[in-house]
DNA sequence: GTCTATAATCAGATAGAC
DNA sequence: GTCTATCTGATTATAGAC
């Protein structure tokens, strides 16, 4: 019977990776039971086997999504350098943008429709963490450990533009003719971005 | 027959307000005709009378939102002030932004699955802006007026943030506890963004 | 547990009366 | 030009054979 358990586990693990590529491309209302299905390789019966419904297999791709979501800012404390961990910050988020771009977009689509599936995670959880990071940085503030600047400001231009360019990739590739992102443009990227916010923050002279 | 023409174009404007409200809120797959009837207080098949379908009515509301979007950047040269053209820029962004959310709404779902339905405006209008934009940007960093900065990631920067306050709006608002921005938040964050990104461009000193 | 066939619902689009 | 009624197709979900 463990066999089984195994079984039922790898098929929606299947599952949920056909579906997080179909609603990463599609959105919620645009990816469809039988186009998640056919990625899977299974009957479009089964999905809904395994899942009862389109929308609590949404919510587990969602689920899925945010359990990744760790990072390094997670444990920093007064004591850490504010220059190290914002750049590590940044660079980690920036690589999870664009290794991982589908994840990034579903979230974002799902915040830009009004957020309903994920109303408790926003409220709870990420209000949590958002409020400690503030407190850290406004602490380093008062610390002069870096200059003033307002606390939330700052966390929301190092997520909007780290996750640019994974929702905005279509535009972004465009507009610089290219296929896909190199390994040079991380680096390049992230220097710019680290470069501009922490020497913005005076963490850094010119 | 100038009366039944005014009144066409009239009834076409109703048509693509209601559109645009729907679109935003819902995303295309998502946004019903029946609904967008329903908020312009006409039957549904009005909308397909005036727009011939779903799809021409969206690529309308699209090229409408488009039209909209000129700003201060567009005219400066390289005699211009960097500091003072990229505070307005910043500024003027986060306005429409924070204004008209819904229009940065509808433009960010079409980027995010892909862009196909102004894959032509990326590739020509925003291709020569974004190319004239940088070179700009080159040029004073040429004459010594800012510091050397990846101009490319710079703008993405700039648009990353500023539309942020729009297509996260959700997100923000919970996160800092608020029903809507105020003029206050406004000033704030253009403060913070500018203040940032300028002095991190060397156009400021800390 | 797995799959085929089908029911039920909803959307976009059209026909045709007024 | 404007609207009601209807068609056609797609989608989610279920029933029931194997």
């Amino acid at each position: 019977m463990g066999k089984r358990k195994d079984n039922r586990e790898e098929v929606r693990a299947v599952i949920i990776s056909a579906a997080e590529y179909e609603f990463g491309l599609h959105g919620y209302k645009g990816a469809s039971i039988n186009m998640i299905a056919l990625r899977a390789g299974l009957p479009k019966a089964n999905i809904v086997y395994y899942f009862s419904s389109k929308e609590t297999l949404y919510r587990q791709v969602l689920s899925h999504i945010l359990s990744d979501w760790n990072n390094v800012f997670d444990r920093a404390t007064i004591d850490d350098d504010p220059a190290v961990i914002l750049d590590q910050f940044i660079r980690t988020k920036l690589q999870q943008s664009i290794q991982k771009p589908r994840s990034s977009r579903i979230f974002a689509m799902e915040v830009l429709q009004g957020g309903e599936h994920i109303k408790e995670y926003l409220s709870t959880e990420l209000t949590m963490w958002f409020s400690k990071r503030t407190a850290l940085i406004e602490a380093w503030i008062a610390a002069g450990k870096m200059q003033a600047v307002d606390p939330s400001s700052l966390i929301f231009m190092i997520w909007a533009t780290t996750q640019h360019y994974a929702d905005f990739e279509s535009q972004v590739l465009v507009l610089q003719n290219k296929k896909s992102y190199t390994k040079d443009d991380l680096t390049r990227i992230g220097d710019t971005v680290s470069g501009i916010i922490l020497q913005g923050c005076g963490l850094i002279r010119s």
